[in-house]
DNA sequence: TTGTATGCGTTATCAT
DNA sequence: ATGATAACGCATACAA
């Protein structure tokens, strides 16, 4: 079923039938009526291919995610989750690339084959290869996190470095002296994941100007890690009373290491961090954490790219995202800390 | 760039550049190593649009995926990642629709402006709309779940019928008289959600068999109602020494409310059920547990739908997939229960 | 071994 | 108010 199908049926040529679809020029009620009624009785659609080769646009943006190989946060899903459905409210469909290392047959078919007016990168380095890539290519991008030279392309990201700054004073405030990040994984850190190395800024700067013991882990993000990086930090660390952490999956684990270890929060111990809500809500006692609002940053994220594939040549714009820290139950006044029973 | 202007570039005609790349036609060795170079330089690959058009074929696939609303589970997350790591293996993009109800915009794009050459399907109802809407369009598709009468249509599906079956066996074999179900949400049992339908049903004929207290309750997909769930179970049947689940993201709060309880996993309580395997690894003590492999079932799902573009007259193919049940820690013989301490 | 011509389904320009 | 037709970029049947 094509356009001249419906024309035939009509009684009409192929030019009238599109006009009546797209209303850029005037048609009969009488004709119009008739049309609309043989296309839904037909059931017919636009060819999307042939609209896009015609019209040299897509009506699809690109959406490329970490490997499917290493499992998502439920801050990536997050993100995911409200790109796809942002675009969908705004009537554009998604293309999915799992792309991570440099020369991705799916990244490549993606951006050069004319497949997408545009596209959202997640998971950005602070040197990223695909965005060298997709600023050669010349398509419009908008990225998710950004490099450590961001100034001339669109970003949204969420403040990192002033966040856990503000754990960190936070914990001061509190009187705690001896504090410790418990960062995402060393790999992530070695491959110069911008949030982990911003988080590590942050948290440097901030222990600095207050005078506190700061001490800085890395992490995988799982349950198993959490606790063991939990158990080596008090066993190595015992001045320590407080962490923040940027490692929301490894939360369940740091919670049985405390747990073991007899320590009540807030009471002995302080947890804050910037994790999703979720996990800050799921935590026990519920974290004092900066909750990430992933639904309104891939939404942003989608905004943000319709506006550099409408005008390709506007100024780059730049959303840097700190929501507030929701004060919950898991900090309080440093107390000494004894060793578990 | 077009194909037009490497031909031009390399000094040949359009068709001989189109069979240089296709290679379905013989090339001299020296104009093809022509071509290619120009090629290579200028950056050019095929519109994939215009090819679309022409073939008759997108290379691409749709996949449906509930509304972002509501948080993909980790199992519902594992397809989504694996379909579309299989599917680039493949070389074929992922098209992303977040569809749940019946007319939804998105979902009517991707199936009937041929944007894609098949489907999959994921969070089948009992009776589903979408699959009568892909039937009646005649799309090829495949389904992660099944339908009350799937016999006609291609789906791969985890047998939670007889999965929960065997973990009831289990319990009974260690002598547990009276145990619990916790189910999904009402909401989604409402709906006539498979899964849900089918581990009550496993639940149910197999205490009967084994002549055991079966409770069956509902339980919201998130920590805390698994924790008051729990609680409730416990405070309303306390005869209860063990439960089966489907309800992975209940899990953390099931096991507070034990906690809470002074209930000691599996010296006073047993648990089991069929979760993803990530969820069964991090619980503690670690859970006899069906591990559903969300991975394959992606993988697999992309080779039946392959096989239905392919040759969409074939008989259609089912995958019931019966993991074996891991047996880890969390499960032993029963033990009257005390109230906790 | 290579070149020419046609059509895929649409939208837009030109003509009526 | 409507119709005929060209063009988007590609793959392929047909010619040479």
């Amino acid at each position: 079923m094509n356009i001249g199908e419906i024309a035939r049926l009509a009684g009409v040529s192929r030019s009238t039938v599109s006009y009546a679809l797209s209303g850029r020029r005037t048609v009969s009620d009488e004709t119009r009526k008739r049309i609309e009624q043989v296309i839904a009785q037909a059931g017919y659609r636009p060819n999307a291919a042939a609209r896009a080769l015609k019209e040299g646009r897509t009506r699809t943006l690109g959406l490329v995610i970490p490997p499917a190989s290493q499992r998502l946060t439920d801050m990536q899903l997050g993100f995911v989750a409200s790109v796809v459905e942002a675009a969908a409210r705004a009537d554009l469909d998604v293309l999915l690339s799992p792309s991570g290392g440099d020369h991705d047959r799916s990244f490549e078919r993606v951006i050069t084959g004319q497949r997408v007016d545009g596209v959202i990168l997640m998971e950005i380095r602070l040197d990223d290869a695909r965005v060298t890539r997709l600023q050669q290519a010349g398509l419009p991008f908008v990225t998710i996190g950004r490099t450590a030279h961001p100034e001339n392309m669109s970003w949204i990201d969420v403040d990192y470095a002033g966040l856990i700054g503000r754990c960190v004073h936070h914990l001061a405030d509190l009187g705690h002296r001896h504090v410790a990040l418990i960062n995402r994984s060393a790999e992530l850190v070695a491959a110069g994941y911008g949030p982990s190395h911003r988080a590590l800024t942050g948290f440097t700067d901030a222990a600095t100007q207050r005078d506190l013991k700061g001490i800085t882990v890395c992490c995988a993000d799982d349950a198993a890690a959490g606790q063991a990086c939990m158990e080596q930090l008090l066993t190595e660390h015992p001045q320590i009373t407080a962490i923040a952490t940027v490692n929301e999956a490894a939360l369940p684990g740091v919670q049985r290491a405390l747990d073991d270890a007899g320590l009540a929060v807030p009471r002995d111990f302080s947890i804050t961090g910037v994790v999703a809500q979720h996990w800050a809500e799921d935590f026990r006692p519920p974290l004092t954490a900066a909750d990430v609002p992933a639904h309104d940053i891939g939404a942003r994220a989608v905004e943000l790219l319709q506006q550099r594939i409408a005008e390709p040549d506007s100024a780059p714009r730049h959303l840097l995202m700190a929501p507030p820290i929701a004060l919950r139950a898991s900090t309080g006044p440093a107390a000494a800390r004894i060793a578990g029973h």
